[in-house]
DNA sequence: GCAATTCCATAGTGCTTACTACAGAATAGT
DNA sequence: ACTATTCTGTAGTAAGCACTATGGAATTGC
């Protein structure tokens, strides 16, 4: 049976949907209320409001919609590569084609959507700030993984080389809103692996 | 003879320092008049507007301002390198020395400062986004006197390497703002010239 | 001393922001 | 048909934003 009382005029997921990549081209501040109720299809803000809450947990949803979506196949990447040199380079690979998405934001929700701001939306920052650190710890554990099993050195720092790694990423989120193109990335993907036989590989 | 009339009681280059500090670590947006004035030494919203004409008027001194104090020995070590190779890597260098100043915001302002936000701030976005794709324009005007002298291979993709630079500049600005230490900065500095050696420099 | 000039302090301006009160419209249950 | 429930449209709220009008204070030139 249906719910009852008057039906939602839009859809949500679609609408959230629309959310997601107003926050992602023009960030959490840049996104307006305004802009985000005509992206969203035109609903008034007492619909809005309704159905997401506030500003701030439309933010979240959408986060995590872009984390389910855009950013699962890095992840996945990360953890079912056969190696840790290949789990990170697919990782990277995922990275180009998730900041390079045709009809998509260029670049990455995580780096671009909040890295600054008034004081009122600190809390916002942090929780991104928090998601970034989450990943780079992903890559630390799979580094350290890599470690224990003789594949990178023992005596290697895995947090300095996980943070060139992010480094890696955030420079492509950049790159990619910049409007470098996918053959360049992939180019700055090709080095990072280099850097990654030369400096990172077991020597021998 | 000195200048007539009232004398303005606060040191206007002490107070464009202050307000590119608020700058960096806030970005455009971020930085609010009341937080501008009161940084610059408590001075009033007369006072600001007398000296520096606007908030985009007082950004674009502080900018240059940065680009001449903290974007010098950037500049200076991609000019004066004695090889394509020795200036970029004096380039990363000093951009970690300038991310990491103590005492001052870290990362980098062209990055970090305004990214994305509202549209009635589209010129100072634009505008930064100039100053990065200077950045890496002059990068690339670098690697061409490399390959022209015969330090890089002839068929090297130029721009694909420049923004394989940029793309470590600018993942060093986020990392450092994200709480990077100077020694994962440096290591990953490390990676970046050790992808120079093994796909960049010249074979033989 | 006195006028001219320049800056400062108080108090506002109009605009945009995220958010909401209220009444009417559209559905389900009985 | 009637009520309960849920959503929508109009209009508006308080707060924050960059910016300014006005009058008085502090200096120089004469």
């Amino acid at each position: 049976m249906a719910r009852r009382g008057r039906p939602r005029s839009f859809d949500r997921q679609e609408a959230l949907l629309r959310a997601m990549q107003v926050f992602w081209s023009h960030g959490y501040e840049g996104a307006t209320l305004a802009d985000l109720q005509e992206t969203m299809g035109g609903i008034g803000a007492p619909s809005f409001y309704a159905a997401f809450g506030s500003k701030e947990d439309l933010f979240h949803e959408a986060v995590e919609l872009y984390s389910k979506t855009l950013g699962a196949p890095m992840m996945t990447a990360l953890a079912e590569g056969q190696s840790a040199r290949a789990s990170i380079e697919a990782l990277l690979r995922a990275a180009v084609e998730a900041f390079c998405k045709p009809g998509a934001p260029r670049g990455c929700l995580f780096v671009l959507a909040a890295m600054n701001g008034t004081g009122v939306n600190q809390r916002v920052r942090d929780y991104l700030r928090g998601l970034r650190a989450r990943r780079q710890k992903a890559i630390r554990e799979r580094l350290q993984r890599g470690q224990e099993e003789g594949e990178l050195a023992s005596g290697l720092d895995t947090a300095s080389v996980a943070s060139f790694i992010t480094t890696v990423i955030d420079g492509l989120a950049i790159q990619a809103r910049d409007g470098a193109s996918r053959k360049a990335l992939n180019f700055a993907v090709d080095c990072a692996m280099a850097s990654w036989d030369s400096v990172v590989a077991r020597p021998g």
